[in-house]
DNA sequence: ACATTTGTTAACCAAATGGTTAAACCGAAT
DNA sequence: ATTCGGTTTAACCATTTGGTTAACAAATGT
């Protein structure tokens, strides 16, 4: 029973962090908040995990190792480039919907602390792009796509599907938009996205 | 020689929080550190500025009302669309790349301290979607590009430009760039997106 | 010249915060 | 029953931090 009492105060611990660091940052999480949502003592916390700044880490590279395989099982599938570009919208913009702190989260800590990068490329797998660079030089060379670099398309293909979500508090603000009309519109997006990018590159 | 000695002291306060606040958020900033940059005492600091929240809405508002102005320049112009979406890229990327902590900063704390977004309501001016509205509903009227949404452009329009700035630690993190290669990628994309964008709404 | 207001500083204070200590608790092996 | 390991707690500590005070300096008005 100890063995699974500490699986379970771990648990407890991961969980608690994870919701306190992702909204406020390092910078305005307490130690004592997250003892708190855990339902544990202070001391126990630093029992469990030496330093704040260990604790934080564990969350962050939790969070950050979520991003590159959710990538992957798309990118690198052997999906037709236009069923991808389409699957990872709707994919990705449910999977981030559900973790909306998380890009947010992971930018503005890497943006804190970039020496936390080097650590990052060491151990962590990434989203292997070559397949999916390939493919679209491939579409090019076949003249089913306009001439376009991979790295733009890319970039392309997170920003629209990501940056909304990430940015709604300013949009919500611009656009005059309450929440739930803000919602539709991202929902709307699942495809909207995927058809905006494939009316731009493809070649009828 | 008062008067101008209290301006340059306000205007070291205010560029020295500007620096500060802008690259640590509310809570990763201290008073101590924007007195020192500033170049003057922490009790000064609260003698212009009663207390770091005051300090830290000036700075905020002020970064705020950059923005909207900024994006009324040219959607609400009256230029041709095509031409509206070419010289909003060449700016807007220019305008944030001289600016590049600002989107993230108002996105964090809009979203730390939601009840901020009420004052900003009744204060700033917004931008005017009017006329981009209106131009868009007409082109798709007269047959110049398929139909879309207005709301669902602008938020295209916008993450294509902001994003890949706002997320540069994370994309050149994945992408595996340099500093120097990734910038490069950044110009690029003062020509790409605008083209991205018309390729996709235009009829030929 | 003198009083008054404004700008500036050094020293100080109370609260918050990350972290530590020493003792208590508890299940399991002896 | 007792010891022993890991687990948990209450109380405590040192430092940091936003903010204040009181005194000094520099303008400004009369």
């Amino acid at each position: 029973m100890a063995e699974s009492n500490k699986e379970n105060t771990e648990n407890k611990i991961l969980n608690a962090a994870k919701a306190i660091f992702q909204s406020k940052g390092m910078d305005g999480s307490r130690m004592q908040e997250i003892a708190d949502k855990a339902g544990i003592n202070k001391a126990l916390l630093h029992y469990y995990y030496r330093s704040k700044q260990v604790l934080f880490e564990a969350v962050f590279s939790n969070a950050f190792s979520l991003i590159a395989p959710q990538l992957n099982k798309i990118l690198d599938s052997d999906l037709d480039l236009f069923d991808k570009i389409r699957g990872f919208a709707k994919n990705y913009i449910s999977f981030i919907s559900k973790h909306p702190y998380l890009p947010n989260f992971v930018i503005n800590e890497l943006h804190r602390n970039p020496g936390f990068i080097l650590k990052l490329k060491e151990k962590k797998e990434f989203p292997n792009f070559e397949k999916f660079t390939n493919q679209i030089n491939e579409y090019v060379e076949k003249g089913l796509i306009r001439p376009i670099a991979p790295e733009q398309l890319f970039l392309n293909l997170i920003s629209l599907n990501l940056f909304p979500i990430v940015g709604s508090p300013l949009f919500k603000l611009l656009l005059n938009l309450d929440d739930i009309t803000y919602k539709k519109l991202i929902e709307d997006r699942k495809t909207e996205v995927a058809e905006f990018i494939i009316h731009s590159i493809k070649i009828k």
